[in-house]
RNA sequence: GGCCCCAUCGACUAGUGGUUAGGUCAUCACCCUUUCAAGGUGGUAGCACGGGUUCGAAUCCCGUUGGGGUCACCA
């Protein structure tokens, strides 16, 4: 193992949407290997027929590649340590399975759900810990099942399990890399089935038989794995396998503490998609929730390369994070600050598109869907906005005639005189050879200082009836961008409908 | 309940025996300003508690409390 090339891996269960907290654990993977120059794979795990979803093993890949988590070998990619899909694999397990059938460190279980339900019951009034009470360990193992009446049953054809044997008295003992030595006591280690009734291995086994197949060298999993670790400790003993290091990562948390959960909020990777948050904002916060790179670092926003570059998991915490949305908000604004326009038009026109199927413009289309149009738009929106598609729907008014006026806003500035003042204004603006922010800006003053009025009792007005609304970018160039035309129609438009209100 | 893990501002965290306990989000105030943002300045706010160890503890040890995870033929 020393020397050896990193590999970890992310080993979902294909039941349906990809977690955030999955999401992490799948980029710690990634992040870690990538910095120590190994290798990513992703391993679906699907050893419970009946909770398995059709499409969520692709969704999951494709949410994880959307969020730029490309694994080096996957069951849509291969590699040469597949099948990556563990109902594939069913071979595999039987034969490890029959070796401790063979080495005595699993035995055959006949027990039925209620006897068990039942036995259950009773360890629980007692105030003990439920655990099998080892009625089929065989007589040659030191329980008390004779092996005549195992074998009676199996000829018979009786359903079964297979558990593992827990060895008494001893203690399993290991080194968390997050969390430093952890000890159990093999008493209170149930005797975990390893193969169910059908057929199918439980993850235990599976996970630790392809754990090591494939050759990993860390484990990088949530904490609510840290109990059942020292049954894949035992079981890499059974089989004198050499255990990967592993590495326990705290749990995402709901605001009240308790483990991330819906009821409380999104917990879907796609939610989240949904209402536009970008891959680099949710990459960036959800590395935040657990690692930071200390050494007095203040630098709050980080590329995937430079997660990459300073990753370490001896740097992640040991407490639980709550996954508080207000920060990932701000993240998202500084990666809207910061991203090139062109990468905003290209996300930004096909939302546009659709938008145009659905409504009207009286705007030139051409015009209006073109990038030095939207680049101009952007430039004005761009420290306004909270979410991509906010530069259509929050400032829909660069492409769409306002629907209505802001009533609160339409009260506060609107004066008697208002729609006078606008007339004459409108006088002058049309005369405009260049329509442009300075021009306009120096024209206003120009109209309004004879009168002794302040700018403002037009300022207001103009951006109500050209806009709809009471706030956005500065007046003058979202008039410029608007255009002459659609400024002056606009204005016609807002003084038929908008009356005083005394 | 047994076992295991954890504990610094409301949230994310820096801090590894000596700091006025630092940063970011959120929040509040002010500045800038035609609006809304953005930006700037400043403020409120934290070492869960109790014992040790030590000249000296947020930092080390023990306990208490609190929170979480886990105890399936689910992962």
């Amino acid at each position: 193992m020393i020397g050896q090339r990193v590999r970890t891996r992310f080993a979902p269960s294909p039941t349906g949407y990809l977690h955030v907290g999955g999401l992490r654990t799948a980029l710690y993977n990634y992040l870690f290997a990538k910095k120590m120059q190994g290798e990513f794979i992703i391993r679906i795990e699907d050893t419970d027929q009946g909770r398995k979803v059709e499409g969520a093993q692709k969704s999951l890949i494709k949410t994880l590649e959307w969020a730029g988590i490309v694994a080096d070998e996957s069951p849509e990619k291969g590699g040469k340590f597949g099948p990556y899909v563990q109902s594939e694999r069913l071979d595999i397990y039987a034969g490890y399975c029959q070796q401790l059938l063979d080495d005595q460190h699993a035995y055959y279980c006949f027990a039925s759900h209620e006897e068990l339900e039942e036995n259950r019951q009773l360890q629980i009034k007692q105030g003990l810990q439920p655990k099998y009470n080892r009625k089929w360990l065989p007589e040659e193992m030191g329980g008390s099942m004779p092996p005549s009446l195992i074998r009676k049953k199996l000829d018979e054809g009786d359903p079964y399990v297979i558990r593992m044997k827990v060895p008494d008295y001893i203690s399993v003992w290991f080194e968390d890399i997050i969390r430093g030595p952890v000890e159990f006591d093999s008493a209170t280690i149930d005797d975990q089935v390893l193969m169910k009734s059908d057929g199918f291995p439980t993850y235990h086994f599976a996970s630790v038989i392809d754990d090591h197949l494939m050759e990993f060298t860390h484990i990088i999993r949530g904490e609510e794995w840290l109990s059942s670790m020292p049954k894949h400790l035992l079981l890499y003993e059974f089989f004198g396998w050499e255990p990967p290091k592993v590495a326990h990562l705290p749990l995402l948390l709901n605001a009240d503490r308790s483990k991330l959960s819906k009821r409380q909020g999104d917990v879907a990777v796609e939610d989240y998609v949904r209402k536009g948050y970008s891959a680099d904002a949710i990459i960036n916060f959800v590395a935040m929730l657990g690692w930071n790179e200390g050494e007095g670092s203040e630098q709050e926003v980080y590329s995937m390369d430079q997660l990459i570059e300073k990753f370490s998991l001896e740097r992640v915490g040991k407490a639980g994070a709550v996954f508080n949305v207000d920060k990932l908000n701000w993240l998202e604004k500084q990666y809207i600050k910061s991203r090139p326009g062109e990468k905003l038009i290209a996300v930004i026109k096909p939302i546009l598109q659709a938008e145009l199927e659905q409504k009207k413009s009286l705007m030139p289309i051409e015009t209006i869907t073109s990038d030095d149009y939207l680049a101009k738009v952007i430039e004005l929106m761009r420290e306004r906005v909270g979410f991509e598609h906010e530069f259509v729907t929050f400032s829909s008014y660069f492409f769409f005639e306002p629907e209505s006026y802001d009533e609160e806003a339409v009260k506060k500035r609107w004066a008697v005189d208002t729609s006078v003042l606008l007339h004459e204004f409108t006088a002058i603006l049309y005369t405009l050879e260049e329509f442009s922010a300075e021009n306009i800006e120096a024209h206003l003053k120009e109209f309004v200082a004879p009168k002794s009025l302040k700018a403002a009792v037009l300022i207001h007005p103009l951006r109500i009836v050209t806009s709809g609304v009471s706030f956005g970018p500065s007046l003058y160039h979202m008039l410029e961008v608007l255009g002459k035309e659609t400024v002056l129609r606009r204005i016609q438009k807002g003084i038929e409908t908008i009356s005083f209100q005394p």
